[in-house]
RNA sequence: GCGCCUGUAGCUCAGGGGAUAGAGCGACGGACUCCGGAUCCGUAGGUCGGGCGUUCGAAUCGCCCCAGGCGUGCCA
């Protein structure tokens, strides 16, 4: 439909610019809101009849008379006070959107595109706001690569932060435990961390004087070669691989986990700061509150400042920021050496090191930066951008793209559910922020189990009889289904309160309604196979049809067939706009909806029974057509196809 | 205080300046001698937080109020 409407365009704007003020940019195509005011529609007469003082509607008929019938284009319409109303050529069109089924009219813009997301602490289990960051972060990687653009998918490992230090800690000092001791721990290691990582955080605040102990756990890691260091690097490398196992169940993926510890060793820092101070774009305080610090000055807000270098010479979190962010643009002059991390369907997932000692791909070197993090960090992203912009990187400032979203919440109800307690202050709220430090939270897996564990139970139900591995296999692509899609739906904007019940629901508006309705394509499929040896040669026959004769449809049916066609044929302009938009609940409503406008015509017009040839061959392509841009769709959002279910 | 975000049906949420504001859940009532009922059809349910403005046209844009959330650390 994206070319499809280009044209259009041109050809419009060719016909009236001699006549009228138009310009090209002026021409917007828009869909009609019902069949009878035709397909498409043309707001612009309204616009025009202002400029040139004149009455909209008769401006329209004029127009209308002007453009006569372009290629494609049935009928033209003056409706309402000046719309003008295109009717398609319904035959045509239908036969050139089966031709064009392999093909995209989407094409890249940018050199490579970054995105990083995920981003988790490697100190304890990943939970339910993770997920919700990993399935934006996948899906706008997915439809970019759809777009054909080159995309690189960065994870940020923070492994060198006080959380990392705080489960040190833990071990060392609450546990007692030494590296062999810990490496013999039975239990899922990001569980068992993620009591400890509440208990010691617990302990600090019962227990100031542990600070002097924390600040040296903390020294140790970054100098290294000590006990300190060794437990930390075990938990955070065992951690990270804990992460990606999770993130691999509802298939998340990376190319390369670039390290804060590699960060520091390689010295990012100093480099950024050496620029940043050449430029001006941060200044030594030399009194006040802020004596002895380097700070940045805020664009917005002139009497405030941002600390970048503490009074003691260490550097803050925006700071080591402002240093990938350049490394990422290839602006730095410095670069990581990789190493194997881990092999993923015989893919390999990189970690940055501070030494060369393997051959690596090289990464970094963007042109468009995607950042996801949640809205609540947009202050210091901000400061990134802002941090660029002083050093004159004024085009790579407006390409950092901060992708922010709100934050996953708890319901009073669930937190009752998993057996926790509300504190007195809590009480009264409407949810609960997930907190990793009190240990408040829904584990990403325990979720993930509990959705298999369900799925499980209802392809049981309904299909006793398949093999023990098919139902276990189903039930796994009907959990990540309902995940996905449950991570999708809500606007990025809109703060989640997590239900268990709603995000264990399989009906309705959620994944596996979507799964469910492709299914049923299939099946019609099969059965067109089994029962008159119907096969994808015959489908192909079909599909090279140059004009389908819709003439041997009823009215009815003319009208229930258009009415799922040409909104299937809005795909494509789904994806652009959700990209751009960075709104991918767009795209969940499209699949959402166009699985409800499959269902009801499924239940009025029978397919295998119809007995017209003719008919019959022309709901074949329908869902045929339907069935290929449900299942891409489906794939750019990241959820799994079952074959039964 | 300042900045960002949110307020739409009982609940959870969609709505890209355009024609009669839509889904899901819940409630109530129905559906094929069947291509899979994880489905479909119908009914009830709305001062789009309030006000003023811009516009041929506002849930959508602007301003002001009201209510709520989140930022605003020499934490990360």
């Amino acid at each position: 439909m994206i070319e499809f409407k280009a044209r259009l365009k041109k050809k419009i704007h060719e016909k009236l610019k001699a006549q009228f003020p138009l310009e090209l940019s002026e021409i917007e195509i828009g869909y009609s809101p019902q069949q009878k005011f035709g397909d498409l529609a043309l707001a612009f007469p309204f616009q025009l009849a202002k400029k040139m003082k004149r009455q909209p509607r008769e401006l329209a008929s004029e127009i209308t008379q002007q453009l006569s019938s372009p290629e494609g284009i049935q009928r033209i319409e003056v409706a309402g006070a000046g719309y003008i109303n295109l009717f398609l050529d319904r035959e045509k069109f239908f036969a050139s959107r089966l031709h064009r089924l392999d093909r995209t009219s989407l094409s890249p813009d940018e050199e490579k595109i970054i995105i990083e997301h995920t981003n988790i602490n490697p100190n304890k289990a990943a939970h339910i706001g993770h997920l919700r960051n990993a399935c934006l972060g996948d899906t706008l990687a997915r439809c970019q690569k759809y777009k054909g653009e080159t995309v690189e998918v960065q994870n940020y490992i923070d492994d060198t932060g006080v959380q990392v230090a705080d489960v040190v800690f833990g071990f060392m000092d609450l546990e007692k435990k030494s590296l062999p001791q810990i490496k013999e721990i039975k239990e899922k290691f990001d569980y068992h961390c993620w009591d400890l990582y509440a208990r010691v955080s617990s302990y600090f605040e019962s227990h100031p004087e542990a600070e002097k102990r924390r600040s040296e756990i903390l020294k140790k890691i970054e100098e290294g070669k000590n006990p300190e260091y060794e437990i930390s690097y075990y938990i955070s490398r065992q951690i990270l691989k804990a992460h990606l196992q999770t993130m691999r169940r509802i298939g998340v993926t990376y190319d390369v986990l670039p390290c804060e510890s590699s960060i520091l060793h390689l010295k990012f820092w100093e480099k950024a700061f050496s620029k940043l101070k050449e430029k001006k774009s941060i200044f030594h305080v030399d009194d006040g509150p802020n004596k002895g610090c380097w700070v940045m000055e805020l664009e917005e807000e002139a009497d405030k400042e941002k600390i970048i270098v503490r009074s003691d010479g260490t550097v803050t979190y925006v700071g080591k920021d402002i240093a990938y962010q350049l490394w990422k643009f290839g602006l730095l002059e410095k670069d990581f050496y990789y190493e194997p991390f881990i092999e993923e369907n015989a893919r390999t997932i990189w970690i940055s090191t501070a030494e060369s000692k393997h051959k690596a791909p090289s990464f970094g070197k963007g042109s468009l930066v995607y950042n996801v993090i949640d809205t609540r960090q947009a202050f210091l992203q901000k400061v990134v951008v802002q941090g660029l912009k002083t050093l004159k990187y004024l085009a790579q400032a407006e390409k950092s793209i901060h992708f922010s979203y709100e934050m996953v919440g708890l319901s009073p109800k669930s937190l009752k559910e998993l057996g926790l307690i509300l504190a007195e202050e809590d009480k009264g709220k409407d949810f609960l922020e997930v907190s990793g430090r009190k240990g408040l939270g829904v584990k990403a897996d325990d979720l993930i189990d509990r959705l298999e564990e369900k799925a499980l139970t209802e392809v049981e139900k309904r299909n006793p009889d398949l093999a023990d591995d098919f139902k276990k296999d189903t039930a796994v692509r009907i959990a990540v289904g309902a995940l996905r899609y449950f991570m999708l739906k809500f606007a990025r904007n809109s703060l989640i309160v997590f239900d268990f019940e709603e995000a264990l629901s399989f009906e309705g508006e959620t994944g596996p309604y979507l799964q469910y309705t492709l299914v049923r394509i299939n099946s019609i499929f099969r059965k067109l196979e089994e029962r008159e040896g119907f096969k994808e040669k015959d489908l192909h026959a079909l599909l090279l049809a140059k004009e389908i004769p819709l003439g041997s449809l009823s009215d009815q049916e003319q009208a229930d067939f258009w009415d799922v066609v040409l909104y299937a044929s809005q795909f494509e302009e789904e994806v652009l706009h959700s990209i751009r938009s960075l709104e991918f609940s767009h795209l969940a409503k499209f699949s959402f909806n166009l699985s409800q406008k499959f269902n009801s015509y499924y239940h009025l017009y029978s397919i295998l029974a119809e007995k017209n040839r003719e008919v019959k061959n022309i709901r074949i392509l329908t869902i045929h057509y339907i069935r290929e841009v449900l299942q891409k769709v489906l794939f750019l959002m990241g959820i799994p196809q079952p074959e039964l279910m």
